[in-house]
DNA sequence: CATGAATGAGACTTCATTCAT
DNA sequence: GATGAATGAAGTCTCATTCAT
């Protein structure tokens, strides 16, 4: 579980410093950003770049990485909250909205992503959120709140189809109409 | 609109092949394939591509708007079937599903549609879609089939949205489950 | 004397048009003007213009040639009104300037024929020009207006120097002294 | 001036093989040589060549400056030896002359620098060399050999307006007839 | 281990010239 | 004979990646 010797502290930092710029970078600027580009934004020689991510493709994924892995936190603490007592469906409306806004404001990395043909969670992450899914979803029919047939597969056509690039109020929308689509009534 | 004389017959031929390869080529290697790859696909020479296509987001628009104009006719089509009496809910259903299939094996369009910052549709289509898509709702609303509040921009969202990296069979429960969030009962 | 049959008149009449054509944009633009630009100037079809000019070398070598022969003519001329009793330096000193003043407004065609590498003089002009200047050289000598060593070709040289992009004052001031340099005295 | 630290002894190896190589190139091409045949004939690639020259006219410019250079230091040298007691009117004759050849050999370098639309001397090599030729002018203006009217504008018109394409005599001579325009008397 | 210079394939585009219509 | 579409070599420049310092 420890793979490689732990890295030195200042190596830690450049592998810090380099994923900040990337994701702001790839974000700003689309997912065609020059390696040297992203480099100098993070104040590193494009040598020491490579040293850390010896591809383009490693670094994306790297980024994207760092993304997935706060979304599967933010679904396993709302399933927490959930088996704590909260309002099911009230939960997954407001983690969907959440998650939802967050990848828009990242949509450059979704397209990364796509060009480099990296899996948005890992397998790890895939599990754990679809755990925490799965729970929140059988909370909600409980109450009788859900669909039936609702899965947590529906769940991540949501997260997958979410409009990026349009206004938050729009977003909005278009989540309450698909969410509408996933729930028992309509009042 | 018709300024300059009809172009020559080889002249069209070779249009028309430069178009077909593009869709193909930008559809199967993404939005980033080499002119010369394209050109090639079309069995011409690369000069001969840049007489049709200036530049390469000229091609490009032109792709989409071949795919743009289908859809819009494709919308056209549908809401002359209503006013003619065809149910309209069912041709709403038929119609997006048709269009989210297209979209689909496009996606690669619509991604060089993004690159590009080509809109989707010219001001015109979007005129014609709008008033074409308008006249089936508001049908789907007098048969009590449509929420009352839906509008042809939740339907722009709705094929704005639509996945396209995934199997036909998850397409459709997307579209199942969207589509359930418009409508008035669920039977 | 008459090599190929005479020209057709539309013919002669698209040969002028694309003579005209070039002189104007390869003195506005520079030697690289597109063929293709000189032949829409033209008002004719590239393929028209390969006709008459099967090489753009041969196109930009006949309209140094045009040039080149006025010159040839405006110097016959002056050595015509010298033999007719006209002052020999007056003369000199007018067509000099008058041929530079023109070689200055065809800046452009000048670079073309370096380019090119076209002679400026055809060998019939050659002499042609040669035997005026010389006859005026001489008058100017027997009037003692002349440093007796000055020929034909330091004329020439002149002519081949003249300062081309600069304003028509400076090319006065240039032509003064260059002159200068070749009288008996300063008066 | 030395905000970046000095060059890598590589790097600056290389620029100065590609400075060579770049000026004997366009020497004898002319400026329209490739880059590429620039990058090989001074065994780098393409690459390293556009890392040090953002873009051919910085390149065109950058030999172009190296050559300003030399003249003005050749101007300032002249100057001083006049001030040391030297014979004005024979340094100026001879620093013309060796202008005049230098600027022969770098015909298409002049060529390219009005191509690139470059300005021939830096406003601070203008005004040193400006300042040199105005005090060999009054000196030898003082010895009575350089007409009164003569300004240091009109040797740039000199230096401008040279002969390239001709052999060495021709040189000569043209420089001989441009000076005694410029001298007082002609014995 | 960091640095940043070097590499070189390949992208887009232009244009003299040829050739089918 | 005119037209203008097609050709394709060549040019400038970019950028992921390697490697000397």
């Amino acid at each position: 579980m420890e793979p490689s010797r732990p890295l030195r502290a200042d190596a830690v930092r450049n592998r810090t410093k380099i994923l900040d710029a990337a994701r702001e970078q790839i974000t700003r600027l689309g997912p065609d950003v020059p390696m040297d580009t992203i480099a100098e934004a993070a104040g590193v020689a494009v040598g020491t770049l490579y040293r850390h991510f010896p591809t383009k493709t490693d670094l994306v994924t790297a980024v994207i990485g760092e993304h997935s892995e706060l979304i599967t936190q933010a679904i396993e603490a709302a399933a927490e909250r959930v088996a704590g007592g909260a309002d099911a469906m009230s939960e997954i409306s407001a983690l969907m909205s959440h998650i939802v806004e967050a990848a828009a404001s990242d949509r450059a990395v979704k397209a990364a992503a796509q060009d480099v043909g990296a899996e948005f969670l890992t397998p790890e992450q895939e599990s754990r959120s679809r755990a925490a899914t799965t729970a929140m979803i059988e909370a909600a029919q409980r109450d009788g709140r859900l669909r039936e047939d609702v899965t947590a597969d529906d769940f991540y056509l949501l997260i997958l189809t979410a409009p990026t690039a349009v206004e938050p109020a729009v977003r909005a929308r278009w989540l309450q109409l698909f969410l509408a689509g996933f729930t028992t009534s309509r009042n």
